[in-house]
RNA sequence: GCGCCCUUCGUCUAGCGGUCUAGGACGCCGCCCUUUCACGGCGGAAACACGGGUUCGAGUCCCGUAGGGCGUGCCA
């Protein structure tokens, strides 16, 4: 038996340990982010480690890009893993020499079937009703009598009677009888370790106590299984969580929202909005909705984890985002934005823009559900004078409002203070001389301020722009009209 | 076909035999707040898939039906 590679002891106080496994075929998507985050979570609840395994043993289908994607991915998503990523490849001795050890022990046995024979067998017993199980002729019979050269495959020589079962943190207990699992291929003819073998060892030596996949798994926990007891190994636990579906209720796919998680990143949205989003979809805690990522940590639980598949919604996950964004701060708003900007393709944001469009961030993200309204709202910020002019302000800003916003420029400059109090006692004044309400000033001053129809309040607005600039702009705005 | 899993408002969910004339959230519809847009506040419409059991009592336990999902690869 291979000595164990891994030192279980390493596994933190609780001994916990989960792991990530994504097979490197494309992005990360929506529903190995949310496998991710809850194995994440767990681990972090429990004081333990988090693995993280590239599933690459298809070496066809496996990108060196994808792997990227995948790190690229879970970085965003502030997800960090312990140690380094391991590659399954490069474990291939690995499992090679598991695969040896169970033909040495009797548990395993080379299988000469060709494909021909192994498909008619099946297409025969689904004919009969039967499972569509592949009962090899070879398990009983000896290697010897294969031609020297023939090829063959390693199969499991797992037991034809009795049942086999898992006590599943969610789905429960769940029983299969063997009759109904197959031998089945542990090492291919090529020698190359198949997924089912490479992912039992793997677990097995890198310590995993926890194994939380999706449950399109669960019947390979089954079959993992019983590789577990021909390797004479004990399971891992097994929490096999439900799959996401799109909006229409069938499987995610590109058409609804089984985008890469740099899709969400791209549309603005926080890595800890998704994390709310992600964990409360399919996990709760009571009526919890919004909730901080240590939060999440402190109560997470694979108890509370629903049963059945949920889907996938773009507008509540909109609604979580935009409560996070009021939570965050001007620092981490800019400094998203900049990763956001910077992912895109899009210049960097810098000067006095970047100093303004901080000043105003927390009145900004107010209004924003997303990053992407973030940079629209407060696109007025960020604008150097003379600042651009949207329709709507331009009619705000009409001869008639000429003299009304001398007044205001003259009350406002004689200020001592920029402050917000003496600002709104300036716009009152002047509203007061000309009889009227605060608000006939207040839209031609927004417009001259911001160049937009809809703003932060135009008080919050004028002092974040500093007595200088708001000053400027107003001067602007008076001598567009005159 | 066979195996396994799932099933509370349109959606995400609370509910772990009596407190359920079923609670919260998103979305939707009203009203309020208000200098714009949002936020926020208040109120409303909206669900236990169906049928049998078990029990004094079932959304909660059991069985069946229907619907959905996953698996059934020398893919992962």
């Amino acid at each position: 038996m291979p000595p164990a590679e891994a030192n279980p002891a390493d596994a933190g106080q609780s001994g916990v340990v989960t792991r990530f496994a994504p097979s490197p075929t494309g992005f990360l998507h929506i529903g190995g982010a949310r496998t991710a985050l809850f194995n994440w979570l767990y681990a972090r609840r429990h004081g333990g480690r988090f693995l993280l395994r590239i599933e690459d043993t298809d070496r066809a289908r496996s990108t060196p890009e994808a792997t990227a994607a995948i790190h690229g991915g879970l970085r965003w998503l502030e997800l960090d893993w312990d140690g380094e990523a391991v590659s399954q490849h490069a474990r291939a001795d690995r499992h090679r020499a598991a695969a040896e050890a169970m033909l040495a022990s009797g548990a395993a046995y080379r299988c000469y079937a060709t494909k021909e024979e192994i498909d008619a067998a099946k297409d025969a017993a689904r004919e009969a009703g039967a499972p569509p199980l592949f009962n090899s002729p070879w398990r009983e019979r000896d290697a010897s009598e294969a031609s020297g050269d023939a090829p063959f495959v390693i199969r499991l020589k797992a037991p034809r009677e009795g049942v086999t079962r898992i006590d599943d943190a969610v789905q429960g207990e769940v029983a299969w009888e063997n009759a109904t699992l197959d031998d089945l291929v542990l090492l291919r003819s090529d020698g190359a370790p198949t997924y089912m073998l490479a992912v039992v060892v793997d677990d097995h030596e890198m310590g995993v106590t926890d194994v939380i996949r999706g449950d399109d798994h669960l019947t390979n926990a089954a079959r993992q299984t019983l590789i577990y007891q021909g390797l004479g190994w004990t399971p891992p636990r097994f929490a096999h969580i439900p799959l996401i579906h799109g909006a229409d209720g069938a499987k995610l796919s590109k058409r609804h929202g089984a985008l890469g998680v740099e899709a969400y990143r791209d549309m603005g949205f926080l890595p800890e909005g998704l994390r709310n989003y992600l964990a409360r979809l399919g996990w709760s805690h009571g009526d919890a909705e919004i909730f901080s990522t240590e939060e999440a940590v402190a109560w997470f639980g694979l108890e509370a984890i629903g049963k059945g598949p949920s889907r996938f919604d773009l507008e509540k996950l909109r609604h979580v985002n935009a409560q996070h964004m009021k939570r965050a701060s001007a620092e981490r708003l800019m400094g998203q934005l900049d990763g956001l900007r910077a992912a895109t393709g899009a210049e960097a944001l810098n000067g006095a823009g970047r100093d303004r469009l901080t000043a105003v961030a927390a009145a900004v993200a107010d209004r924003s559900k997303t990053l992407l309204d973030f940079q629209q709202i407060g696109a007025f910020a960020l604008a150097d004078r003379p600042i651009p002019m949207d329709e709507k302000s331009n009619k705000a800003l009409s001869t008639e409002a000429l003299p009304l916003l001398r007044d205001i420029l003259s009350h406002l400059k004689s200020l001592q203070n920029w402050t917000q109090e003496q600002i709104d006692e300036g716009v009152r004044q002047t509203a007061s001389e000309h009889g009227v309400k605060f608000g006939a000033i207040a839209q031609p001053l927004r417009a001259a301020l911001t160049g937009q129809a809809s703003s932060p309040g135009v008080l919050d607005t004028a002092v974040a722009l500093g007595r200088e600039e708001a000053l400027g702009r107003l001067e602007d705005a008076i001598d567009r009209l005159s």
